[in-house]
DNA sequence: GTTGCAGTTTGTCTAGGACAAAACAAGTAA
DNA sequence: TTACTTGTTTTGTCCTAGACAAACTGCAAC
């Protein structure tokens, strides 16, 4: 089986990566080298489309695809181990509990892996159980997923559960008549929400007032919604996958659309391989982030 | 204020409209018709960029570009409302009580509309409530949305609020051992899931055990995890803003994937613009499916 | 009505060229 | 050693312009 093609544009989909790159790399580096079919266009054989996967989620994390492609597919996997197996094992070591978390997802035990989890945020309270059980599982289980002892569909199980988990916990908070209003959100082609759920855990529990409007929201409308709700903080989240470049120029578009008196916070994993830049605060911990209202509260006293 | 000029990798992300189309356009119709920078790279200013999410929102609804390219702006309002207002009418016309719901939205009291619906679900029960209270309410939210009265990120307030409430829900329902595996999830590019969570809603009623794997998934990772899990049945959500062409193909790449003995579900108001396919079966109400479910339960008694 | 057939509209693909920004390497100064 | 500057390579994105197939329209015949 597995005989199925895919066209460009469904490479695109399921990759990440653009057609421009896609075409641009079969010129300069000679892979992908798909068939054509009757009209001459590109017909991707389902083992190039994973193999580009693995590559786009070695890219991720910071290898340069002229080498990535130039190595054979056995080498691939070796990269990636090695480079986090350092990661994992510090973290890990403290905590054996969340290997079995980790263990549960793995087995798809779903319910199981819910009860747990449940059990250590009776345990923890939430504000513990987003810092010191959510935040390093999300952590360990993407480093899992790019060393490849985690699949994609076992990521995506893990980040719906938790996610459930959080906005479960969130639900029974009351709401926050004292802090700023903080509205949370993520611009279009950014579908990561975990960070954003973590922060408005972490925000409600201190009294703030957190507008969640999920994710994927138009620059032009975030600002109209900022003013609508009147904001005090627009805080927003990019993940690794993010597309670097893009993001300065964008948080300085956002700004410029955003009412003079909005903070502009950008956090998640994507902002640490970016400048310091004036348009908007670059929040990299959920550390940083209660520092950040903390200060912004000084600030508005 | 709002003199920001928008590149053209930014126009496709904030309108959805891909490159492509909008130099074919520029091409074609000569709109939209961007100055240049100092690269001679296009740059958009807001207002154009406000223009052509209402043109796609209109293409969305069935309306063809090159028609509302040559009306101009004033005319776009009317275009939708009067398409649109004959089908609010008579479905809130039973109903004056959605309206109010609504209005809670549009003054974006969250926690108004959030105690609302929880009464709504304990008067109701989880069937009645998604059935009769949250389908046609997002369906109003979709027209409101599209005749211009709600903003964009008031419908995402919506979906945020709304999605919390049925999870919450869902949670407290019992795993169910009796009924299929269904495996729930989305291709990439598709990343709305109310749809989704009121089809778990009503199948995790019925008994059904719903794996939820968000959306998103890579087609070859649908396969994987259906395998992994064991899925009796794929469902998949296809919302109108899904290009329409993509999903044959889709579905049969899909099917090639998917274990022999999986049933392929799609369902959403996506699929009931293409036409028959031998490779899925296609879902169009929520009444669809549950008479799927119960059809297949007949077939695997 | 609805079925079939031309004509028109529309999106997506193709090709290759150009260029700027990021990443790297090497050399120099503290 | 570290920290900074400089030049070089790598890499992604944008550009133009042409081709074609699939989808939709409107008209005609049944």
């Amino acid at each position: 089986m597995n005989t199925a093609t895919f066209n460009i544009a469904a490479v695109e989909r399921d990759t990440g990566l653009s057609k421009d790159v896609l075409r641009m790399w079969e010129r300069r580096y000679g892979f992908p080298v798909p068939s054509r079919d009757n009209n001459g266009e590109r017909c991707y054989p389902a083992e190039q489309v994973d193999r580009l996967r693995q590559i786009k989620r070695l890219m991720d994390l910071g290898h340069r695809p002229g080498k990535l492609i130039a190595t054979p597919a056995e080498e691939l996997g070796a990269l990636t181990s090695r480079r986090s197996k350092q990661l994992t094992t510090d973290v890990s070591a403290g905590d054996g509990e969340l290997g079995e978390l980790l263990t549960l997802i793995k087995q798809h035990d779903a319910a199981a892996y819910q009860q747990a989890m449940q059990q250590r945020l009776a345990r923890q309270g939430l504000q513990r159980f987003v810092q010191d059980t959510v935040a390093p599982l999300t952590q360990q289980v993407g480093e899992k997923w790019e060393d490849g002892s985690f699949e994609v569909f076992e990521e995506h199980l893990y980040t719906e559960l938790t996610k459930r988990l959080l906005r479960q916990a969130i639900a029974t908070l009351p709401g926050g008549p004292r802090g700023p209003r903080v509205l949370l959100t993520s611009v279009p082609e950014e579908q990561h929400v975990l960070g954003l759920l973590m922060v408005e855990a972490l925000f409600a529990l201190e009294g703030a007032e957190c507008i969640p409007l999920g994710t994927q929201m138009p620059l032009l409308e975030i600002g109209r919604a900022a003013e609508a709700h009147q904001a005090d903080i627009v805080a927003l989240s990019f993940s690794l996958a993010f597309p670097p470049r893009q993001i300065p120029g964008l948080l300085q578009q956002l700004r410029q659309v955003l009412p003079e008196n909005a903070a502009l916070w950008a956090g998640g994993c994507g902002v640490t391989r970016i400048g310091k830049t004036g348009d908007a605060e670059l929040i990299t911990t959920l550390d940083d982030a209660l520092r950040a209202l903390a200060s912004w509260r000084r600030q508005h006293a």
